[in-house]
RNA sequence: CGCGGAGUGGAGCAGCUUGGCAGCUCGUCGGGCUCAUAACCCGAAGGUCGUAGGUUCAAAUCCUGCCUCCGCAA
C-alpha cells in the first residue's frame, strides 16, 4: 500500500514510526511544515516529524502551499493509495484530497463531532471533560467535518495535563490509524456521518487566555493549569512579575480570591475553594517546586497573587 | 547586534548602588526534648561567589571578553 504521510509535531511521530516500520506500508513521501526559527536565538529547527522521517531515510517535502500546481503534481507522482494526515497544520484543498485512491485519512484528538479544530486535547482538559478520545476520518474540505471511521475513547485523569494526555492519545491514535488502514485495505471499513448539530469547536490556545482568573472556582483554575501545560502555560502575576504555574492541586480551604492562605504547602484562594501550587516558574527563573519558590521569595500568608 | 532577568555551600534566595574577614530560609550529619513527629532546642560539616583577564593595599561587589540558564518578542 502506497502511503504519503503528512504531519508536523511530536504527536504525529509514533504513527509515522508505526508506518515506517511496517512491511505492509510503503511510505513514499513525508510532508511536513518548513523548518522554523525557534527560541531567542532563532535557530532554524526542523519539525519532529522531519527528524523522524530522516531517521528512516524517508523522503521529506516541506512545501509552503498546495496552491502551486507543481507541488500538487509532485504529490500525484507518488501514486498514494492513502494520504495519512496527522496534525499537519495546513488546510488541504480538494485537488489534494482527490488524489489518493482511498482518500485522505486524518487522525483527530477528540471524539468527533465534539472539539473539531486546532486544540481538541487541551480544550478537553480545560473544559474539565472526563472523557475524550481519538477519531479517524476521511477528510473532506471542511474543518474536521469528514465521515468518521473508527473512534476510541479514554478517560481523562483528574490531575492529568494536556501534555500527558497528548502522549496517551498519540499512542492511541497510532493504534486507531493502523486499524483504520487495515480495514480500508480489506474493504471492511464503515463510514459514519458527523452530526453537525452536536459539533463543538476547539480554538487554538493563545497566551492571552493563559492568564488565570482567581475569581473562578478552584476546579476551573486547576483545569486551566492542566490544559495549558506544557504550552502556553497558565500565568499569573506575583509582585509585578509573571509567574507561570505548571501544576496545581485542588484544595478546600477558602479565602479572598488570589490571597495566599498557606505558605507550606503554598495555597492560593480561588473564587470557590483554593488550589495548592506545586510547580511554578518566576519570570527569568527556572521552573521550581513551590517549596523552593516560597523560601527564595519570602512569601507570607496574606500576600496576593493576581 | 530584537528587549529583559539570572549564574553565591545540596535547594531556593540576600549581599553588589556607597569594594574590606560570605549571610538568610531550608536540607544534610551529630546530640537533646517528646508516647511520637515533617514540630521544637543545641551543635557541626559543606562555598575557587559561572569563567578568563583588568583596576586596587583589598573584588561576590567596579571594568572588559567569553560560557550557560530563563522571561518577553518572533
Amino acid at each position: 500500500m502506497n502511503i504519503v504521510f503528512m504531519g508536523t509535531p511530536d504527536f504525529a511521530v509514533p504513527s509515522l514510526e508505526a508506518l515506517a516500520q511496517s512491511e505492509k506500508y510503503n511510505v513514499k513521501a513525508v510532508y511536513t511544515q518548513p523548518d522554523k526559527p525557534v527560541g531567542r536565538k532563532r535557530i532554524l529547527t526542523p519539525p519532529d516529524v522531519k527528524v523522524c522521517a530522516e531517521k528512516y531515510n524517508l523522503d521529506v517535502y516541506q512545501p509552503t502551499t498546495f496552491k502551486d500546481e507543481a507541488v500538487v503534481e509532485e504529490l500525484k507522482s507518488f501514486n498514494p493509495d492513502v494520504i495519512v494526515v496527522i496534525a499537519y497544520g495546513k488546510i488541504l484543498p480538494k485537488t489534494v484530497l482527490d488524489i489518493p485512491k482511498y482518500g485522505c485519512v486524518n487522525i483527530h484528538g477528540s471524539l468527533l463531532p465534539k472539539l473539531r479544530g486546532a486544540a481538541p486535547i487541551q480544550r478537553a482538559v480545560i473544559d474539565g471533560e472526563e472523557e475524550t478520545g481519538v477519531t479517524s476520518m476521511l477528510m473532506d474540505v471542511g474543518l474536521d467535518t469528514g465521515d468518521m471511521l473508527i473512534k476510541e475513547s479514554v478517560k481523562i485523569l483528574p490531575d492529568e495535563t494536556a501534555g500527558e494526555l497528548f502522549d496517551r492519545l498519540s499512542t492511541l491514535g497510532t493504534e486507531v490509524l493502523v486499524k483504520t488502514l487495515e480495514k480500508i485495505e480489506d474493504g471492511t471499513i464503515t463510514r459514519e456521518k458527523q452530526d453537525n448539530a452536536c459539533s463543538t469547536y476547539a480554538a487554538m490556545l493563545s497566551k492571552e487566555e493563559s492568564v488565570i482568573d482567581w475569581n473562578l472556582s478552584a476546579i476551573s483554575v486547576h483545569n486551566k493549569v492542566r490544559g495549558m501545560n506544557p504550552w502556553p502555560v497558565a500565568v499569573t502575576m506575583f509582585k509585578g512579575k509573571k509567574l507561570k504555574i505548571f501544576k496545581t492541586k485542588v484544595c478546600k480551604e477558602k479565602g479572598t480570591p488570589g490571597k495566599v492562605i498557606s505558605v507550606n504547602p503554598l495555597i492560593v484562594a480561588c473564587g470557590k475553594g483554593s488550589v495548592e501550587l506545586l510547580e511554578v516558574q518566576l519570570e527569568g527563573k527556572k521552573m521550581m517546586l513551590a517549596a523552593d519558590f516560597f523560601r527564595g521569595q519570602r512569601i507570607a500568608i496574606g500576600d496576593f497573587i493576581e
